[in-house]
DNA sequence: TATGAATGAGTCTTCATTCAT
DNA sequence: AATGAATGAAGACTCATTCAT
């Protein structure tokens, strides 16, 4: 009868350093981020980081894992209470704003992860997971538009796969840029974050909707 | 009246070190690139680097802001070409795109440089540059837009401090993400980039252009 | 008298970890092996190599010890089957040389664990008993001469300790001299390593017999 | 005027590197010497150490290249001061030997430098500097065998390729030995390692010694 | 007996920065 | 003003050994 932990107790090992880790890159950054500094703060031995984690990249690349997985759930189960696909894309993308709002840590690494793009890529199954999830998301955004032109709540002439994918990259863009430049922005302009976002939902939702439902009929 | 390396002089140096910086931050990023380096290549040596430059990141910074100001003068001289104020924004943003395509060296660090934001704003004159440099450029912006309200090439309804910003906001953000998850976004959809900046363009023409021009009147 | 692993078991158990080390330790050296790999590859945990062996280097040594005791049982074997101090003499060198042919791996040892020599000497008892089995070879081969001396194969000159050291010393360093720096010796010339063991035997050979054998009595 | 200093000055430096690193080198091994202890004993900082050494490795080789330059310099010097082939070639022999006494920790590298042959011979200048110098060492022997047989200080039957192999091989090796095994061979017997060596040598020498010197003539 | 998770000292190496000249 | 040798803190990662179970 051997000792092994249960898988159990080390799903909750990993679990307590993946944790631990996305605070300290959260704040830090990945480069300024040290396996010292995380050991220390999960109150592990270095040593019990590798037993974990073949790398620094590999712990990092699970900490953004992680941040989509909870945004992938936050998004499904909020948008499945709405009925024709305008309102499901709509709740969409004010579901992704909410968890930048509220997840400020986990936009974190989804915009910083990036920079380590392209070579780690082919390797990492970590970051194969990382791509394949927001895939998932770009599928569910592109399926919602769809629906919406089907059940005439979205407009006949917007193009499910090109439009979504606009919308899906200025939305992530334009949080991208209020997170890294919070501060320049503030300096240019007195209006706030949620305005702007505001704005964007509305010029997005008015590109969208269709106004004429029911006229012809 | 000796030696006294004339401020012409030093002005060279300082741009030559700058050019040289900028070539090998493009290439290699931030951290990536060592002082090593960058001295011998720019044929000084190391401590040369520090009478010119506090540190690594005021080299940086200097670098940072050179792009930005160039990316400002060639938007002055390209919009003055037009006339209302439709055009000069529908400019702009071409222009700014079309930066984003034939100097990606500065937009790397354009974008780059925000992940070390913060921390050093307060203290660095040169981010204080930049920032300052950013802000003319939105000025611009939104002086144009207002214009256009003037000269009635753009809809009445439009918000010119606060849709500019968005717009801003929106262009940069679409830009930075294309420029950063170029594979992603290769593996979602066959779209190309050209395309998805074409639509998105013009998704802010059609909100801002003034289709009822003088009907009314 | 209840789990008792018989002492019979135990012996397996030491055995079975002493083989999978000696494969890893002939392929990678000791520096290069680490005891998690042969814990692995000998299919026990790592605690369990320290319930047998007091530490790496003793496994180590067990190793070693256990070439040497392989190659006595060959030798002895083999020159049991001549007859005179001569030919004995000569096939127990043709059988050291044959051994490290064949055993290659047990060569490596005997050869790389010289360099940890000294420090561990006193101390550990798997040392020992390598120095042990050591001086029972050369005890052989010393008894062979001095055999034949006496059945006037081998030259009256000839004096049995000294002479079998040196040839003992001669022929090791030989080997270990083939086996390390082959490379650099095909460098030099093209001359074979089974043509210079060859003519070293030919040379003790010469040196030994004895040619006037009762002749001129 | 740079500062730039004489290339004097950093030999120096790197001399009393290579002296303190060889001290070490010889007291530990390669494995156990570390460049931190190294810094220390040379009373640099360990940065500095990689100013004038690109690794741990290099370095290392650098020593071992050292000690086999001073071991040709010693024997060239020596062997020039004798005649006949045959002299010149008994006294290379001796002077390697005194080498072997009075530059242990030389030797202590020529002969552990060899386990880390192979990978690295081919791209270490350090290593390449080594084979070339050990194949100049030998080329020395060869020639003084053959100038042997031509002014008949030596046996006609010798071959001057082969057998200069040989009795270098052989003689390598058996310093080799009494290096590492100095401990071993004195609890066989108590015969000294210099009466081990004088019957090597006297071994050698009556083998290609020409004792019929112009008896036909 | 046997396990294997945990440890943490120790390794080589890099590089921004300083400072004597 | 310019140099570049020297520094040493910091980094990621390894692995023999221990010990609670």
């Amino acid at each position: 009868m051997k000792k092994n932990i249960s898988s159990q107790e080390k799903d909750q090992k990993i679990q307590h350093i993946t944790e631990c880790a996305e605070k300290i890159f959260y704040e830090k950054g990945f480069e300024d981020t040290s396996m010292d500094y995380i050991a220390m703060k999960a109150d592990v031995a270095k040593g019990t980081l590798y037993l974990y984690f073949t790398s620094k990249k590999d712990l990092y690349y699970a900490v953004v894992l992680r941040g989509l997985k909870k945004l992938e759930a936050m998004i499904v189960q909020h948008t499945q209470k709405f009925k024709t696909g305008f309102e499901k894309t709509y709740e969409m993308a004010r579901m992704y704003i909410e968890f930048f709002y509220s997840h400020r840590e986990y936009y974190e690494f989804i915009v910083e992860y990036e920079s380590h793009r392209a070579k780690d890529a082919e390797v990492n199954p970590f970051v194969r997971a990382c791509y394949k999830e927001s895939g998932k998301l770009f599928e569910i955004l592109c399926a919602y538009i769809t629906q919406g032109k089907e059940d005439k709540s979205i407009k006949e002439s917007i193009l499910p796969q090109k439009d979504s994918l606009v919308f899906w990259i200025q939305t992530v863009g334009l949080l991208q840029q209020l997170y890294l430049k919070e501060k320049l922005y503030k300096n240019m302009t007195d209006i706030t974050s949620s305005e702007i976002i505001e704005r964007h939902i509305e010029m997005i939702a008015s590109f969208l909707k269709n106004d004429s439902t029911g006229q012809e009929g």
